[in-house]
RNA sequence: GCGGUCGUGGCGAAACUGGUAGACGCAAGGGACUUAAAAUCCCUCGGGCUAUGCCCUUGCGGGUUCAAUUCCCGCCGACCGCACCA
C-alpha cells in the first residue's frame, strides 16, 4: 500500500504533451466567453532562461490558469525581444552572425520554456527580428511620420564610445551607457526622434487614472515626466551689448526682489557671443562644457561663474541693475539656459552668492517668526512664510505674490511684448530612436539630394537587413555594404542613399503586446482583435522598466491611436513589478565559490561554511542577484532535472512576497520537493483507501470546512496576487487533511469522513493547479477523474460550510487577552456582556467592583476595562 | 540635496478596515519507526521570571485610543528612484 515517489521526469513530459494534444492553451479570438490578457514581459534571447525568468513566467501563468478556471478566455502568449547589441558583440567576437545567435538562443530558451509547462499560447510567438515584425514596425514608423509624430534633427546627444553608438536619455544611468557601462560623451549628430514631448500632459495626468499600476512606477514616471509650472521672465540689458534682453524661466516669481544676479549658460547664445571676443571667457565656457560631460564631476562640482561685465535692468525698478554672470550650474537644455539668482531661497544661488561676494536678501519670512530674527548665511529657508523686503508684495503669501507678479509683468511692455508669460516647462525630453548598429530595425527612409529625405513607400516594405554584412571592424556594418543602401529615389527616380541607422530596440517592444492579439494579420494590428484585448488585464515584470520601456509603451498606444492602429490610450491596465531571484555568495582565497560546493552548518552570527571537497572554511558573503562573476547562480535546468518543474515553480513564489527578492536556498527547495511528494502521498493514498471501512469517527464538517476555507481564501490570495500567501494557505490544508486521509487510508473511518476527504482531496488539486500544474493533473487522474484539471471550473466555495453558529471571541481585561468566550454568533451586544461577567477570571479581575466598561466588537473581540 | 519605500523570532515572512503578534515555510533540538540509512511521523522552538501563572517583546522616544505592527509627531537605520531641472 505504500505509494510510489512522485516522479517529476515521468509525469511532466506526459502531461505537457497532452495539452499540447488537445491544444488546451491556443487562444481563439472568436471565443464568445470574456476576455482576459495577462502578460509578462518577453525576454532577452540571451542564451539561457535564468531562475528570475521562472519566477516571472510562474506568476504570469498561475494567473492565466487561475483566470481560465474562473471562465475567462485567457490571452497568454510568448515572443522574444530579439534585436540588440549582445548579438552582434558575439558576431564580433565569435564570427558567428547574429541573427544565426539569436534564433539558435531563441531555441535552446524556448526548449526550457517548455519544460516549466507554462500555459502559453506558442501559436502567437514570433521574435521581434522576424522580417514579419519589423516591417509591420517600418510601416507604423512611416505612418507616424507622416503624422508629424517623428522627426528628424540636429542635437547633443549621448555618444556611447565603447557600443559606438547613441543612447537616449533615460538609457544613461549615472552618466555611463546603460549597457556597456562607458561614461557616456556629449557629441551633435543628426537623429531620428519620436516626439514624445507632444504626449507629456496627456502622459503625465493620465499616471492618476492608472490604479492598477504600483504607485511607485507612477510616480517615478511623474518626475521623470517633470512637469513645473513658472514664469518667463524678460530682463532688459543696460547699456551696451550683442543682445537687447536676456530671457529667463523661473519658478518662484515671487522672490523677484530677492534676486541678486542673473546667470547664464555656457552655452547659451550671448554667452557665446560675448566669449567670441574674450578669451578669458572663452577659456571659461569651456572648462564648464568638459565638467558637463560627467556625473561624477557634476556632483563634486564647486559652483563657479564668470562676469560677464553686462547688467540688467529688474523689472520693476529700472534703476535697479543686476549682474549678469555665465555659470556652470546653468543647463542650456532646461527653460531657457538662463535664470535669476535668488539666494536667500534657492541653495544653488546662496552658494554662488556667497563665493562671489552677491546680496542676500531673504524676501520670505517663516510664518510666526521675527523679521529682526530672521538671518540667512548658508543655509537657504524654502518653506512656506510670508512675503517681506518686497514692496507691493510684503505680507502676502508666495501663491499670492506669485499670481501679483505675473499678472503685472504680463501687462507692462518690453519692446512690443509682454514681459513675462506663464510657461509649463516639462523635464521630457524626444525620444531619440536612432542606432548606427546592424541587428535592428531598419528606419525606412530615403535621403535624396533633390527631395531630401523620402520615407520608403508602403508598397516597398520590408527594408530587410541583409544577410551579407562583415563585423571585423567597429562601427556600423549597414555604412560599409557594398550596395545595400543605395536606391533610387522613389519620388524623383535619381540615385539617393538609405538611411543605414536601425531603430532603438526598445521600439520593438512598445507594441508587441498588441501584435500579439493577431500576429497574422498584414497590417500591424487588427483593430477590433487589439481594441478589444488591450489594454493588457495585468502585465508583470522588473521594476527596472518602470521608465523605459513602460513609458515609451504609453507614447506608443497614443501614437498608434492617433495613426488609426489602435482605439486605446494605455496599454497596461495592471502592473506588477516582481523581485528577483537572489542568492547568497561565498568565496575562498582562490575567489568566488559555487554554492553547490559549500557546505553550510550552524545558525546565526554563527553560520559556518566549508568546502565539501576538503572542509576549509570559506567565507559566507552577502546575498545578491544572481550573477555569473560572483557564481552564485541556479541553473533552472539543473532544477528541473532534480526537482522537476513544479517544484521550482512552487519554491519561487514560496515565502517571500512577490514584489520583492526572493532567496534561493537550496534547502527550501529541498522543502518544496518534499511538499510535492507529501501530496502526492496524501492522494495516492487516499485513492487507495479501501472501499469498505470500519466505521468510526473522524470529524467530517471539519474535514468539509477546511477545504472550502482554503477554498476562499486562496482565491482572494491569488486575484490580489499574493502568491506567497495562497501557498502558506495551500500548506495549511494539507496540514489539516493529513491525519483524517491517514484515517481513511487505514480503513478506520466512516463513509462520511472518506467522502469528505475526497471532496477535500479533489479542491486540493485544483487549488495547487495554478501552481503546480502537473502533479495537479496527475492527483487528478488517480482520484478517478477522466477529464484533465486544466480544463476543469474553479470549485465554487459554499459560504455556509464555513460560517458556524458558534463563534470563540478573545477576551481582553484593560486591553490584555485573559481568556475567550464561545458563544452564539448572533449573540447582541448585552447577551455578550452578560456572559462575559459570569468569566471566572473577569470576576477575579473586578474583584466584586463593577466594569468601568465593557466594548465588544461582534464576532471580534470584547475588552472589560476595571 | 529632493522624492519614495521599508524596519516584526536564528532566517524568509503572516496579521482583513485599529481588535488573540509571530500563521506558513526554512534552519535547529528532542523522540518514534529501522539491523542501519533514506523516507516518513510526533514533540519543542521570541525573551525573562518567584512558572497550572505572570511580565516583557513588532528599530528608538513620545502621543491618540478601551485597544496600536497598523494612526499622528520626532529621532535612528536600510534600500530604491531622480539629481546643478531654476
Amino acid at each position: 500500500m505504500a505509494a510510489e515517489r512522485y516522479n517529476p521526469k515521468d509525469t511532466e513530459p506526459r502531461w505537457q504533451k497532452a495539452w499540447d494534444a488537445a491544444k488546451l492553451f491556443e487562444t481563439k479570438n472568436e471565443d464568445p466567453r470574456p476576455r482576459y490578457y495577462v502578460l509578462e514581459m518577453f525576454p532577452y534571447p540571451s542564451g539561457r532562461i535564468h531562475i528570475g525568468h521562472v519566477r516571472n513566467y510562474t506568476m504570469g501563468d498561475v494567473v492565466a490558469r487561475y483566470k481560465r478556471a474562473r471562465g475567462f478566455n485567457v490571452l497568454h502568449p510568448m515572443g522574444w525581444d530579439a534585436f540588440g547589441m549582445p548579438a552582434e558583440n558575439a558576431a564580433m567576437q565569435n564570427k558567428v552572425h547574429p541573427k544565426e545567435w539569436t534564433y539558435q538562443n531563441i531555441a535552446v530558451m524556448r526548449r526550457q520554456l517548455k519544460l516549466m509547462g507554462l500555459s502559453l499560447d506558442w501559436s502567437r510567438e514570433f521574435a521581434t527580428c522576424d522580417v514579419d515584425y519589423y516591417h509591420r514596425q517600418q510601416m507604423l514608423f512611416v505612418d507616424f511620420l507622416d503624422k508629424g509624430l517623428v522627426h528628424r534633427k540636429q542635437s547633443k546627444v549621448n555618444w556611447d564610445p565603447e557600443d559606438m553608438t547613441v543612447l537616449a536619455n533615460e538609457q544613461v544611468i549615472d552618466g555611463r551607457g546603460w549597457r556597456s557601462g562607458a561614461l557616456v560623451e556629449q557629441r551633435e549628430l543628426t537623429q531620428w526622434f519620436f516626439k514624445i514631448t507632444d504626449y507629456n500632459e496627456e502622459l503625465l495626468t493620465a499616471l492618476d487614472g492608472l490604479d492598477g499600476w504600483p504607485e511607485k512606477v507612477r510616480l517615478m514616471q511623474k518626475n521623470w515626466i517633470g512637469k513645473s509650472e513658472g514664469l518667463l521672465l524678460r530682463w532688459e540689458i543696460a547699456g551696451d551689448a550683442p543682445a537687447s534682453e536676456i530671457e529667463v524661466y523661473t519658478t518662484r516669481p515671487d522672490t523677484l526682489f530677492g534676486a541678486s544676479f542673473i546667470a547664464i549658460a555656457a552655452d547659451h547664445p550671448l554667452a557665446k557671443e560675448l566669449a567670441a571676443k574674450n578669451e578669458k571667457l572663452a577659456a571659461f565656457a569651456d572648462k564648464c562644457r568638459q565638467m558637463g560631460t560627467s556625473v561624477a564631476a557634476v556632483e563634486t562640482a564647486e559652483k563657479i561663474g564668470f562676469d560677464t561685465g553686462l547688467k540688467v535692468r529688474h523689472p520693476f525698478d529700472s534703476d535697479w541693475l543686476v549682474p549678469v554672470y555665465v555659470a556652470n550650474f546653468v543647463l542650456m537644455e532646461y527653460g531657457t539656459g538662463a535664470i535669476f539668482g535668488c539666494p536667500a531661497h534657492d541653495q544653488r544661488d546662496l552658494d554662488f552668492a556667497n563665493k562671489y561676494g552677491l546680496k542676500v536678501t531673504p524676501v520670505v519670512l517663516p510664518s510666526g517668526m521675527e523679521k529682526s530674527a530672521f538671518v540667512i548665511t548658508d543655509k537657504v529657508f524654502d518653506g512656506e512664510g510670508v512675503m517681506i523686503n518686497s514692496r507691493f508684495l510684503d505680507g502676502m503669501t508666495p501663491q499670492a505674490a506669485f499670481d501679483d507678479v505675473a499678472s503685472r509683468l504680463g501687462q507692462t511692455m518690453l519692446e512690443g511684448r509682454p514681459q513675462s508669460e506663464r510657461k509649463v516647462q516639462y523635464r521630457l525630453r524626444d525620444w531619440g530612436i536612432s542606432r548606427q548598429r546592424y541587428w535592428g530595425c531598419p528606419i525606412p527612409v530615403i535621403h535624396c539630394e533633390v527631395c531630401g529625405t523620402v520615407p520608403v513607400p508602403k508598397k516597398d516594405l520590408p527594408v530587410k537587413l541583409p544577410d551579407d554584412v562583415e563585423f571585423d571592424r567597429p562601427g556600423n556594418p549597414l555604412d560599409r555594404h557594398p550596395t545595400w543602401r543605395h536606391v533610387n529615389c522613389p519620388q524623383c527616380g535619381k540615385p539617393a542613399r538609405r538611411e543605414t541607422d536601425t531603430m532603438d530596440t526598445f521600439v520593438d517592444s512598445s507594441w508587441y503586446f498588441a501584435r500579439f492579439t493577431a500576429p497574422w494579420e498584414n497590417e500591424p494590428t487588427d483593430r477590433k482583435q487589439a481594441d478589444s484585448w488591450l489594454p493588457v488585464d495585468q502585465y508583470i515584470g522588473g521594476i527596472e522598466h518602470a521608465i523605459l520601456h513602460l513609458l515609451y509603451s504609453r507614447f506608443f498606444a497614443r501614437a498608434m491611436l492617433a495613426t488609426g492602429h489602435l482605439g486605446v490610450a494605455e496599454p497596461f491596465k495592471g502592473l506588477f513589478t516582481q523581485g528577483m531571484v537572489v542568492h547568497e555568495t561565498y568565496r575562498n582565497e582562490a575567489g568566488w565559490v559555487e554554492p553547490a560546493k559549500v557546505r553550510i552548518s550552524g545558525e546565526g552570527d554563527g553560520r559556518k561554511a566549508v568546502l565539501i571537497t576538503d572542509g576549509t572554511p570559506v567565507e559566507i558573503g552577502p546575498i545578491e542577484k544572481m550573477s555569473k562573476s560572483k557564481k552564485n547562480t541556479v541553473d533552472p535546468d539543473d532544477i528541473f532535472e532534480s526537482y522537476g518543474a513544479d517544484t521550482a515553480r512552487w519554491f519561487t513564489l514560496s515565502d517571500s512576497p512577490p514584489e520583492r527578492d526572493v532567496i534561493w536556498t537550496e534547502s527550501g527547495a529541498e522543502g518544496s520537493f518534499r511538499f510535492v511528494q507529501r501530496v502526492w502521498r496524501l492522494v495516492s493514498e487516499l485513492a487507495a483507501a479501501p472501499a469498505a471501512q470500519a466505521g468510526g469517527g473522524g470529524d467530517a464538517p471539519a474535514v468539509r470546512k477546511a477545504a472550502h476555507r482554503a477554498l476562499k481564501l486562496v482565491g482572494g490570495d491569488i486575484e490580489r496576487l499574493g502568491f506567497n500567501k495562497a501557498i502558506a494557505r495551500i500548506y495549511e490544508l494539507v496540514n489539516e487533511l493529513a491525519s483524517p486521509i491517514a484515517a481513511v487510508a487505514a480503513g478506520k473511518a466512516d463513509a462520511a469522513l472518506a467522502d469528505a476527504c475526497r471532496g477535500a482531496a479533489d479542491i486540493l488539486a485544483q487549488l495547487i493547479s495554478p501552481f503546480m500544474p502537473h502533479l495537479a493533473e496527475e492527483c487528478w487522474a488517480a482520484l478517478g477523474h477522466d477529464t484533465m484539471i486544466g480544463t476543469q471550473p474553479w470549485p465554487v466555495f459554499d459560504p455556509a460550510l464555513v460560517t458556524e453558529n458558534e463563534v470563540t471571541m478573545p477576551v481582553q481585561i484593560n486591553g490584555k487577552r485573559r481568556g475567550d468566550l464561545t458563544i452564539a454568533r448572533d449573540a447582541g451586544q448585552s447577551a455578550v456582556e452578560a456572559a462575559v461577567m459570569e468569566l471566572d477570571f473577569v470576576k477575579a479581575a473586578l474583584n466584586g467592583a463593577a466594569p468601568r466598561k465593557i466594548i465588544v466588537v461582534p464576532q471580534r473581540i470584547v475588552n472589560v476595562v476595571v
